[in-house]
DNA sequence: CGTTTTGTTGATTGACGAGTCAATAAACTC
DNA sequence: GAGTTTATTGACTCGTCAATCAACAAAACG
C-alpha cells in the first residue's frame, strides 16, 4: 500500500491531529496514540516519522506559526501606508486561520513547552521579534521614538486577547472583530498623542 | 511526633512547594513526590491531606488568587480618587508577591488547567470577574460608557505581560515597574479622550 | 519475476507515577 | 498508662504511555 510519498500527507495528518487533541484536551496531556488514532494512523507510524513525541509538537509549533506568518505577509502584502501596514499586522493576528480555538489553545500549551523546551523557546522567541520588529518598523514614522513601546503595548494586548479567548467558555468569548477593534482602538489613541 | 495541629503548616509548605515546583519544571507535569520531597515530607503524606494531586493544585491556585486579592485590597486602600484606584489595581497586578517568576509561571499553568477542570476555571473567572469590576467600576466616572472596553483592554495588556513575563528568559524580562509604567501609559492615553 | 525500498502495524517492553495501605510513633485524654 | 486521635512513612499496586521491534504488505525498480 506504499503510495506515492505517502510521507507529506502523514506528516501533515498528523500535525493536524495534534492540533485537533490538544484543542479537545486543553493541554499537551495527549498521548501519541491518541494523536495517531485521530490521524488514522497507529501510533508506530507517527514515531517512525517523528522519531519522539517532542518531535511531533515542535512540528505542530512550526506549522502554527508558518500558517500565521503566511497570513501576517499576506495581509501585508495589500497595504500601503504605515498606518494600513500596522493595522493589517493587528488584523492578521486574529485571522480566521490562527483565532480558532483549537489553534489558540495549541498556542497557550506552546508557551507552556516554551519553558522548558529550548527549540520551542526559540520558535516563539522568532515569532515574537517578527513580530515586534514588524509593529516598530511602521510606527517609526509614525509615533518616532515610541515605537518600541507602543509595539511592547499592542503585543501583550494581542496576546492577553489570545489567553482570554483560549480561557472563556465559546459562549462569552471575543470574536475577532470584537478583539481587532479593541487593539484599533488602542492604536489609535496612541496615535493620537 | 504528632505536633498541635502540623496539618495547616504541612498544607501551607506543599501549597509552597507546589508552586516552586511549577517554577523550576514551567509545567503541571510535576510529581506530587517532587512536590512532598521539596515541601520535606513523604508523598503519602501530600495525598494524606489533600486527596489527590488534582486537589493540590486547586488549593496553590486558590492561594495564588488569594495573595494577588490582598494585595489588590491593599492597594485600594490607600487609593483616594478614581484614578488612583484604577492605578491600585494596575500596580497591584504587578506587586512584588504576584510577579515572581515561579507564580507567573504557575499562572500560566493554571489556564491550562482551567481549560479542562471545572473547578480551576470558575476561580479563574472569579478573578477575572474581579479585576474586571473592580476596574470598570472606577473608570464609569472617568470615561463613561466606554468603562468596560478600556477595562478589556487593561485587562489584556496585563494579561499580556504576564504571558511574556512567563516566556522571557530572565535576562531581558520587562520588569514590574516598566511593565506598571506601560500599562499605565495606556491608561493615560485612553484618558485624554 | 525477484529484490529493494517505502509504508505500516500489533505486540511488547520498560519506566514512571498516582494513589493505597498497613504499620509505626508521638502526643493528648481521662 | 490504656486507649484514642493525629502525624507520618515505606512499600506496594495498578495503570498508563513513550518508544522499540520484528514482521508483513505493497509498490517501484531492474
Amino acid at each position: 500500500m506504499a503510495k506515492l510519498s505517502a510521507e507529506p500527507k502523514r506528516r501533515a495528518d498528523i500535525v493536524k491531529a495534534t492540533i485537533h487533541e490538544i484543542g479537545v484536551k486543553g493541554s499537551l496531556e495527549v498521548t501519541v496514540a491518541q494523536i495517531a488514532r485521530r490521524a488514522g494512523v497507529s501510533s508506530a507510524l507517527a514515531h517512525h516519522y517523528f522519531g519522539s513525541k517532542e518531535r511531533i509538537f515542535l512540528a505542530t509549533m512550526r506549522h502554527v506559526l508558518t500558517i500565521f506568518g503566511a497570513e501576517v505577509r499576506g495581509a501585508l502584502a495589500a497595504a500601503t501606508t504605515n498606518r494600513e501596514r500596522v493595522e493589517a499586522i493587528v488584523h492578521a493576528s486574529f485571522a480566521a486561520g490562527s483565532f480558532r480555538r483549537e489553534v489558540v489553545s495549541a498556542w497557550l500549551n506552546f508557551y507552556v513547552l516554551a519553558q522548558t523546551e529550548p527549540e520551542a523557546r526559540r520558535l516563539l522567541s522568532v515569532y515574537h521579534r517578527r513580530l515586534s520588529s514588524n509593529l516598530i518598523h511602521d510606527l517609526r514614522p509614525l509615533v518616532g521614538a515610541r515605537a518600541p513601546r507602543v509595539a511592547e503595548a499592542l503585543g501583550a494586548q494581542i496576546d492577553g486577547l489570545y489567553l482570554r479567548a483560549a480561557l472563556a467558555p465559546a459562549k462569552n468569548r471575543l470574536d475577532r472583530t470584537a478583539a481587532i477593534s479593541l487593539v484599533l482602538d488602542t492604536l489609535m489613541h496612541e496615535l493620537e498623542d
